[in-house]
DNA sequence: GCTAGATAGATAGCAAGCTACCTATCTATG
DNA sequence: CATAGATAGGTAGCTTGCTATCTATCTAGC
């Protein structure tokens, strides 16, 4: 019964008082994913970038030109955070945004030649920096914690 | 051979172009985290406490009065990020600072009666928040993705 | 015993996430 | 066709993380 609910290891540590802090995998989990952006964020600035350029020109460059709502959903962030990425973006001429006529609202936005030039330089910036984070797991274990995220991910819901 | 660098996904990845953003572990493991520390904030402010209360209430609780700075570290959060959660903190009541002659530098945090009462009536949603997270996930599957993520730690390095 | 360097905490200011709200536009319906 | 509601994006302002820097104090070495 793989699945099932283990009834004595949280009756332990409901007893055991506050172990959540010290020894549970929520704060283990909350602190490996703000270490490992913090390591990505620090390769990627030797780079002359920052991550959220990063994730707009991959997302960009792996679906082509999207309107901001889409890339913002792709991205699992806020319109209004893309805004700000987008403005600082579009001034350093990494991205353009294109209003056509079909649909008034909305701004296509595509990778600007500054910002293909970018995304070449840092894209094996990026590959080594999550090699490195994964090193000594094999593909089996990088697939078995993918498979135990979304499951967890599933628990708590796409909010 | 367990621990072996998997040569052959690695290079697939890398002709593949950006897959990173859509299958690799890296955006799922920020995303995961991201997600459940918006679980636990939004069940703790139905509660009528935040998450930085919790976490700072749960470690005294757990090791007893501590200095700032230990308090941090124990946290994993940089000194004036503790000192803005406490400074609300104390103002709500929640703990008080105390200076010692000792070393009149450190400032020693303890809970106050309105912490501990807040602590008692919040503990079980964080006990509950944190069930829910792992639902269906058995022990030995919650002991593998701790293992991973402590691997993962050690790569990307205590920060 | 004095002074240089280390350490604890506070303050200021930046970054990046968020929500709430505004404007402009589109769409669907009476 | 007019208009009500939905949708795209922007703006304002909050929160919580960070670094840099300041003050006060402690410690070690001369």
């Amino acid at each position: 019964m793989p699945g099932r609910q283990s009834a004595e290891r949280l009756a332990a540590e409901a007893d055991a008082g506050p172990t959540w802090l010290r020894s549970s995998v929520a704060p283990k989990l909350h602190l490996t994913a703000k270490s490992c952006r913090a390591f990505f964020e620090e390769r990627l600035a030797e780079a002359g970038a920052t991550f959220a350029a990063w994730t707009v020109l991959a997302a960009l460059k792996l679906e082509g030109p999207m309107i901001q709502r889409a890339l913002a959903q792709y991205l699992s962030i806020e319109g209004p955070t893309l805004s700000r990425h987008l403005e600082s973006m579009e001034r350093r001429g990494l991205v353009v945004r294109r209003r056509t006529d079909l649909d008034r609202r909305a701004a296509t936005v595509e990778i600007a030649p500054d910002g293909e030039e970018m995304y070449n330089r840092i894209s094996s910036v990026a590959i080594s920096s999550q090699q490195d984070m994964l090193k000594g797991l094999s593909d089996r274990e990088i697939a078995q914690l993918s498979t135990l995220l979304d499951r967890i991910l599933e628990n708590v819901g796409p909010r």
